[in-house]
This record gives structure tokens, C-alpha cells and sequence, in this order.
DNA sequence: CAGGTC
DNA sequence: CCTGG
């Protein structure tokens, strides 16, 4: 079967699909290895239906295709979606030039390698990063897709692969249950899903919204980043690691650093971070006032987050991740198979970063616009 | 132990 | 603590 590309201009420099979508960011994205090509559900625009996209970048490197399965009609839609959930607004090579080289000289002998911070869909965000926690990436990424296969809506079946949507949070209510994920080898993780869905379906109901993008989005109305956080650990499973990873990716809080071990390791390996008795006081008071968060940061950690974000400034979320895939190299994403392969490092010969038309051309980010949360 | 949380 | 490499 053939399909009508839709074409996007962009240097790899700036985006490198192997980079971004099997990096630990996003678990659902398929690789097929012959026809070296990406597919995926994802809701594109402001619809609520799931549709099959596929990805692949040319031999050359400097142009992204693109098709939405069954939907060739409204191929600008899936573009204007594309430029969005891959951040095409941000330009790193600005980044490197004019941010964090200057500020960082870890940075200098850097060069973009296509890493960039994915705009996802908050809802799967939520869930794949309960699912994260003391878990490996290639568990992490089974345990997306058995959640898609067993509890998500079928969508259609392409050469023998089924196609499902991620399950929204009334599917997943209605149609899941603790034992059933533990049966699925959720473990322990399987009572904070089935939880965390329970307060979202409740969440919305008193907010009076249907949509789990909808909802998730709407905290970050009028809200600093601490409260949206103080809001997201209110679930089950959900830490200060997993909802700073909401906040970035899901929410898109650039500046925000999800601190994890690695994270924490570089942070004091290689930027001498460590927190005296006054920062972790001060800290300490600040979360006084937020219930959840008092009960669930770790002073010494949010401490690490801050120290990065003066360091790293607006798009500190970016900068770490440029350097965590450094840090853990290449990692694991599935295939067509089903099986999950050592991906290869997609290294980027030093080619000077071209700023397309599409890059100049910012992005009209205006029904995603939510107040940009406050960072202190 | 693995990109934490209870 | 679940599970698996």
C-alpha cells in the first residue's frame, strides 16, 4: 500500500525522529526497520479521534514526511499538528548559539543533534510516566502499547499491525481493573493507574469538562507551575519526577528540569550543585503552604531542578534533555515485531543547522495557548 | 538495578 | 514494591 506524503522542510540538526521518539519520551511510537518509517495513534488538532500517523525523514536528511492513514483529505491539519507536537517554534540551534553555549561551557562542544522536547498529549503523558517509575524504558514502552491493545479503541489494521487509541480515562474505568493489569504485569503500578483515571474522570465531571486533554490543559489556566504540580501529584503514583515530566512534555513548561538519579548525578557531577541547610530551609517553607508538595518533594532534588533552570534559563526542560540522552546514549523502542532492539545512536554529521521557511514561520500556537506558568 | 512513589 | 534483563 502507498500513501500521498505530506512534506515538511527541516534539518535534521533540528529534528531527528530516532533522537526524539525512541528516546524516552514518547512510548508508542513503532518503527518499522525496512521501510524505515515511524507510525503511531495520536489525536491531531482538537479532535478527540485517534488517527494512524507515519513518519519517515529522506536519505537526505532535511525533509520530514508525513501521512495521516485514511485522512489524506486534510493533510495541512496533520501539518500544522506536526509542527506543534514537534515544537517546530523552537529553534535549537538559537538555543545552542545564543543560550547555552555562552552560559555553559558543557555546551560548547555540543552540537544539535535533533533532540528536542515533544508537545504531547497530556493524558498519555500522565499514565506512560506512572508507568515509568523504577521501570525500564523497554517495560515502559510494553506496558503503553498493552494498554492501548487491551483497553484502547481498535482503529484499523495496517500489513497485519493493529492500530489502537489510548485509552481515555472513562476506557479506561470502565474497562480495566487492578487485577486485569496486574495479569498484564503492571505490578504495583496497575493501582495507580486504575486510581489516577477514577480522580480524572471525577476531576472533570466537577469541572464540568469531557475531554482529558481538555481537563489536563485547563489546571494550567492562571496557575504558577507549583500549583499545576501540587495538582498532578494529587494522583496516585504520581511523584515530583512524574509530574515535572507532565509539565514538560505534556504541558509544555519548557524551563522545567525533571530531576531523576541521572539527572541528579550530573547535576552534582558536573555542575558541583549541592544544597545548603539555607536553600533546603527556604525550600521547605515555600511547600509549606502546598499539602502534597510538602508531603512529596525532596528538598535536595527541587533544589537540583532550580540550580538548573538559573543555569540553563527558559528552556532548561530542553537542555537537560539534550544532555540526558548524552548521559544514558542509545535505548530501546519497539518495532512492527514487537521486538525490542538496541536502537542505534543517530549521531549527526556537523552540518551547519538550516532555519526553514517553517521555522521563521512560528508556529500559530493559539488553541494551545495556555498561560505560561510562572518559574519563580 | 532500572529515568520513583507509597 | 512488580518484573525482567
Amino acid at each position: 500500500m502507498s500513501y500521498k506524503f505530506g512534506k515538511l522542510a527541516i534539518n535534521k540538526s533540528e529534528l531527528c525522529l530516532a533522537n526524539v521518539l525512541q528516546a524516552g519520551q514518547s512510548f508508542r511510537w513503532i518503527w518499522d526497520e525496512k521501510l524505515n518509517q515511524y507510525s503511531t495513534t495520536m489525536k491531531i488538532g482538537q479532535q478527540e479521534k485517534y488517527s494512524v500517523v507515519i513518519l519517515r525523514q529522506d536519505e537526505e536528511n532535511e525533509i520530514l514526511e508525513f501521512v495521516a492513514v485514511g485522512d489524506c483529505g486534510n493533510q495541512d491539519a496533520l501539518k500544522t499538528h506536526l509542527m506543534k507536537y514537534f515544537r517546530l517554534d523552537v529553534s535549537l540551534k538559537h538555543l545552542f548559539d545564543n543560550v547555552w553555549i555562552p552560559s555553559d561551557k558543557a555546551f560548547a562542544k555540543l552540537s544539535p543533534q535533533g533532540i528536542r522536547i515533544l508537545a504531547q498529549e497530556p493524558w498519555e503523558t500522565l499514565i506512560s510516566f506512572i508507568c515509568s517509575s523504577n521501570n525500564n524504558i523497554s517495560r515502559i514502552t510494553r506496558m503503553c502499547n498493552s494498554l492501548c491493545s487491551n483497553f484502547g479503541n481498535l482503529i484499523t489494521t495496517i500489513d497485519g499491525v493493529a492500530y489502537h487509541s489510548f485509552p481515555t480515562s472513562e476506557e479506561l474505568t470502565s474497562r480495566a481493573t487492578e487485577a486485569k493489569l496486574r495479569e498484564l504485569g503492571f505490578g504495583y503500578r496497575a493501582k495507580y493507574i486504575i486510581e489516577t483515571a477514577r480522580k480524572l474522570v471525577k476531576d472533570k465531571a466537577e469541572a464540568n469538562i469531557t475531554s482529558d486533554t481538555t481537563y489536563l490543559q485547563s489546571i494550567c489556566k492562571d496557575a504558577q507551575y507549583e500549583d499545576v504540580r501540587e495538582h498532578l501529584m494529587s494522583y496516585n503514583g504520581v511523584g515530583p519526577k512524574v509530574a515535572d515530566c507532565v509539565c514538560l512534555m505534556g504541558l509544555h513548561m519548557d524551563g522545567i528540569v525533571p530531576v531523576d538519579v541521572h539527572v541528579s548525578r550530573i547535576a552534582k557531577r558536573d555542575y558541583q550543585i549541592s544544597a545548603n541547610k539555607n536553600h533546603l530551609k527556604e525550600l521547605r517553607t515555600k511547600y509549606n503552604a502546598l499539602p502534597i508538595s510538602r508531603k512529596k518533594i525532596n528538598p535536595e532534588l527541587d533544589h537540583i531542578r532550580l540550580m538548573l533552570f538559573k543555569k540553563w534559563g527558559s528552556y532548561a526542560g530542553w537542555a537537560q534533555g539534550v544532555l540526558f540522552s548524552k548521559e544514558i546514549g542509545g535505548t530501546s523502542g519497539s518495532t512492527t515485531t514487537g521486538a525490542i532492539k538496541k536502537r542505534k545512536w543517530d549521531m549527526i554529521k556537523e552540518t551547519e543547522a538550516i532555519v526553514t521557511k517553517q521555522m521563521k514561520l512560528k508556529v500559530e500556537l493559539s488553541d494551545l495557548h495556555i498561560k505560561e506558568a510562572k518559574i519563580d
